[in-house]
DNA sequence: CCATTAATAGGCG
DNA sequence: CGCCTATTAATGG
């Protein structure tokens, strides 16, 4: 846990829709946004009915995003680590939170209000086209997973997942960046399953599991 | 250490 | 495949 000084203006150009801004919009985002407030691993940052409204943005640490059903299952819709978004549509609506944020690691969030950022989205069209191109991506990727869940069998989720990991890691031999129990949440299946399908596939020499480590063959 | 949580195994529908 | 239970491994204090 390091405990630099924290510069508004650092934790809001790490975040990738704002990096590209210029500098004015940036500082003037400093100001509609509030910062650093610290969430120790475990704890909620976000929960349904909550009151808290706006946008956040992770400043340090990782939080997953998820919902309960009724029977106190949780499916984890998406997981969020450092310069990562999350509620960009209450910059916009005013609907309350409707699922659960919770800190996987000691966290520092950011936050930006909605009107806040309206008025400052009219100033800045370049802040609307990163924020839009960014909504984009967020859609593509829920409904990526989306489809996986409904179309895929267990292995082949998996499979899809670790090849997205390999992309985005730039190796091979990847690391899981949550909890297996987490992971097969993601993914829709139970732990067992996702426990028994790993072994499957190395005894197919698709890939090699050693803890999170695993190597793609 | 102990206690709790995560991961794995095996059985069953 | 999911659910249940049992056992083992990993984690945290």
């Amino acid at each position: 846990m390091e405990k630099k000084q924290h510069s508004p203006l650092a934790c809001l150009s790490k975040v990738a829709i704002f990096a590209t801004l210029p500098k004015e919009a940036r500082t003037a985002l400093v100001k509609v946004s509030s910062h650093r407030i610290f969430y120790p691993k475990g704890s909620m940052i976000r929960q349904p009915f909550d009151g808290k409204n706006g946008m956040l943005v992770i400043d340090q640490g990782s939080a997953k995003v998820f919902n309960l059903s009724p029977d106190g299952k949780e499916t984890i819709l998406n997981i969020l680590n450092k310069g990562d978004i999350d509620g960009q549509d209450k910059l916009f609506t005013s609907n309350e939170t409707e699922n659960f944020v919770q800190a996987l690691q000691d966290s520092w969030i950011c936050s930006v209000n909605k009107n806040d950022f309206q008025t400052l989205l009219k100033k800045t069209p370049d802040l609307a086209l990163q924020l839009l191109n960014n909504f984009g991506e967020k859609l593509v990727k829920v409904e990526t997973n989306s489809v996986r869940r409904n179309t895929l069998a267990a292995s082949e989720r998996i499979m899809a997942y670790l090849k997205d990991l390999m992309n985005e890691q730039q190796t091979k031999s990847i690391q899981l960046p949550i909890k297996k129990k987490d992971l097969a949440s993601y993914l829709g299946i139970s732990p067992e399953t996702l426990s028994r399908q790993l072994k499957q596939l190395q005894r197919n020499r698709k890939i090699k599991v050693k803890g999170k480590q695993i190597k793609i063959l």
